[in-house]
DNA sequence: ACCTTGTGAATTTTT
DNA sequence: TTCACAAGGT
């Protein structure tokens, strides 16, 4: 067994280093910790953190103090409660979290900072709708401006009457569109002429009158209009309904930390020790924060400890601070951990070569020698045939399974066997317009973030996957009360019903659930299927209306027939591709081979790797990783944008890579002629892949 | 030559 | 939502 023997003066250096940290808590010494890709970082937090708790638990017990530790997602805050146990002393939360309770009863500060914003706003619309010089938005706003004064005013007026009928008839073709208000609009010359155009004026004037009306509740303290609040479901603010979202919560928060010393003193005289888990994502405003925190602790002389725990080199995300940490927060005492304890000396070498830092590491184990790295190219139509070869070469199996990452969703939808699942809902009207919610709603490990649609055809697998497996305990199904009840020959007949469902596509198995349904006067069984689909009607028909009017909604008479036609291919779907779904959103695949996106492999580790690689990632990323590799050998020369770049495709290389713990194979589908130095560089001897 | 419409595709991820 | 592109209009 390798990797299992740790070197002894290694061990030493590793609990030097964590003395290292310690020291630094106790004299109140901000730091950043920087570690490697399976180095122990999250290890170290937790010591850290019941360092904290053994040396000064005590005291801040006694002033009724608190430590502070943020990380960057709900799993990672799940996942250190769990390590570190339970501790009254400790609020470990995500920093949204955190900040909302930090400022949320500050109210009339809020208040103010709000209100504030949304007259900037309302200065930027004003400015978009009238003036704006630039190109694109002039274009937009070009007829409006060439309406005199009193027409403006008579236009804003009407449309905003006629808000609701503007609304329903938003989606209607430009040709329709203009049929609907041609007669009403004719004053106003022209105005019509771009459906896009008029759109965008109608929105803005919308979205001013929002901003108004809300400016003047507030003044006269209206209902609803005195406190702001936060929502975090969505990522968007409703700024004119006091609501604000994620980011701007941390806008809000660095405006009122930056105005009021009282709170930075309140913050940091309750929470004398502030850890930060993989800082390297975290956005800067949240630096600029602690900044602000440790600056005024030092103003007033009170003791604060803020340690930044992470690395540069995996900053994937865009607003993360990265290695700007430095300019943000200056003066940091920098803590290097060099070892890895994840991965075999092939992977680590390699991994080495691409952060190309003062991280060099070396591997904990005396015997880490071994593993194995390969860089192929080939051809796209190569991908399938690659992918088996290794499944064969490394005895893949449900147990030692091969773990394949790719660029995108669509991909991994594709290579796990649910494309056509993918595509039916993408085609969708609701995931047209919400196209930034497909991929969230469809393929989230949170069930809590799953859509509507997509959480309904969830229980029904669920239930029918639980019931085809003898192993599931038959309460699962029943209310645990009304199971005690049951008698025997009750429980039969309700199990004969539940196993009478049959469907060979899901649309088959739901028309089935629901004729059972319509049959039985079972209350027992109707209970169940009650609580599995909670819908208002329980008839077939009535279930594809209510798909229908969540997928399609506000429908044209014309269109009806053809949204019916692929919502019953959405329901007509292979099951097969269902369940690879269902196993996918549950992360319990069946299969050997498990794909992931680049992104999402962020912490985890792997036996086998294989990664496929191209120049492009999207429209926006043109030759990504084929410029990245051509400027591998001159890094030291790229500057500003292009230097951004380059760290970027790095960084996301290094995470990619450094997953693997013993075999690590890359396949690259496009010609590799012109940056093959740059591989070779980092991967040695480059392979050409034949079937 | 420039504008308008319809269509299809779109990077990743967290809160 | 946003963009690019083809097709057709002015």
């Amino acid at each position: 067994m390798s990797l299992s023997d740790i070197t002894d003066n290694l061990k030493q250096e590793e609990r030097e280093i964590q003395n290292q940290i310690n020291s630094s808590i106790d004299s109140f010494e901000h730091i950043v910790f920087n570690a490697g890709a399976g180095a122990g970082k999250t290890y170290a937090l937790i010591e850290s953190l019941k360092y904290i708790i053994k040396t000064h638990g005590k005291k801040l017990l006694y002033h009724n103090q608190k430590i502070i530790c943020i990380t960057y997602t709900n799993v990672a805050t799940n996942e250190i409660k769990e390590r570190l146990g339970n501790s009254e002393l400790i609020k470990v939360s995500t920093i949204h979290e955190r900040l909302w309770d930090l400022i949320k009863d500050y109210k009339k500060e809020l208040l103010k900072i709000h209100v504030d914003n949304i007259k900037d706003q309302l200065k930027q619309l004003i400015f978009d709708l009238n003036n704006n010089p630039e190109d694109k938005i002039e274009k937009q706003f070009r007829v409006f401006r060439g309406l005199s004064d009193d027409l403006k005013d008579d236009f804003k007026k009407f449309i905003i009457s006629e808000k609701e009928f503007f609304y329903k008839n938003y989606d209607k073709s430009a040709k329709n569109f203009k049929m609907e208000f041609e007669e009403s609009l004719s004053q106003y010359k022209d105005i019509l002429k771009n459906v896009a155009n008029f759109k965008k004026v109608v929105n803005t004037v919308f979205k001013i009158d929002n901003y108004e009306n809300c400016l003047d509740k507030i003044k006269a303290k209206k209902n609803h209009y005195k406190i702001v609040k936060y929502e975090s479901k969505y990522n968007t603010d409703n700024l004119h309904r006091m609501i604000i979202s994620h980011d701007t919560l941390i806008d809000y928060s660095l405006k009122i930390i930056n105005d009021y010393d009282l709170l930075k003193q309140i913050v940091l005289d309750s929470h004398p020790y502030i850890l930060i888990d993989e800082y390297q994502d975290t956005n800067e405003k949240v630096v600029k924060i602690m900044k602000l925190i440790a600056d005024h602790a030092k103003k007033i002389q009170h003791k604060v400890f803020i340690g930044y725990f992470g690395d540069t080199v995996q900053n994937i995300y865009n607003d993360g601070v990265g290695s700007r940490i430095d300019e943000i927060h200056p003066n940091l005492k920098f803590i290097n951990k060099k070892f890895n304890r994840r991965s075999h000396q092939k992977i680590i070498d390699v991994i080495n070569k691409i952060r190309n830092d003062q991280i060099d590491q070396i591997s904990i184990y005396a015997d880490s020698t071994g593993g194995s790295v390969k860089f192929y190219t080939g051809k796209g139509e190569d991908k399938q045939g690659f992918i088996e070869k290794y499944e064969q070469k490394w005895n893949v199996d449900t147990k030692n399974k091969l773990h394949c990452l790719v660029l995108t969703n669509k991909l991994v939808a594709e290579f796990s066997g649910f494309i056509d699942i993918y595509n039916h809902f993408s085609s969708t009207s609701f995931y047209k317009k919400n196209y930034d919610r497909l991929n969230t709603e469809l393929l989230s490990n949170d069930l809590s973030k799953i859509g509507d649609v997509p959480n309904l055809f969830y229980r029904i697998i669920k239930f029918k996957s639980e019931l085809e497996n003898p192993k599931t305990p038959l309460i699962n199904f029943f209310d645990k009360k009304i199971y005690i009840k049951l008698i025997f020959s009750e429980l039969n007949k309700i199990i004969i019903l539940l196993k009478s469902i049959y469907g060979g596509t899901l649309g088959e198995y739901i028309e089935s659930i629901l004729k059972n349904y319509e049959k039985s006067d079972n209350e027992y069984f109707r209970h169940i299927i009650n609580q599995l689909l909670n819908l208002e009607r329980y008839s077939y028909q009535d279930f594809k209306n209510y798909l229908l009017d969540k997928l399609f909604p506000n429908l044209d008479t014309e269109e009806i027939d053809n949204a019916k036609e692929k919502l019953e291919e959405l329901l007509q779907a292979d099951f097969s591709q269902y369940i690879s779904w269902y196993e996918f959103i549950i992360d319990k695949q069946q299969t050997s081979i498990v794909y992931h996106t680049y992104h999402g492999t962020k912490g985890a580790e792997f036996d086998n790797v294989i990664i496929l690689m191209e120049n492009d990632f999207g429209v926006k990323n043109k030759a990504k990783f084929s410029s990245f590799f051509k400027n591998f050998k001159n890094a030291d020369t790229i500057k500003g944008e292009k230097l951004v770049k380059f760290n970027n495709t790095r960084n996301l290389l290094y995470v990619s890579c450094s997953r693997a713990i013993q075999n690590l194979r890359i396949l690259y589908i496009n010609d590799i002629s012109d940056f093959r130095e740059g591989i070779e560089k980092i991967f040695g001897k480059v392979y050409q892949y034949e079937i």
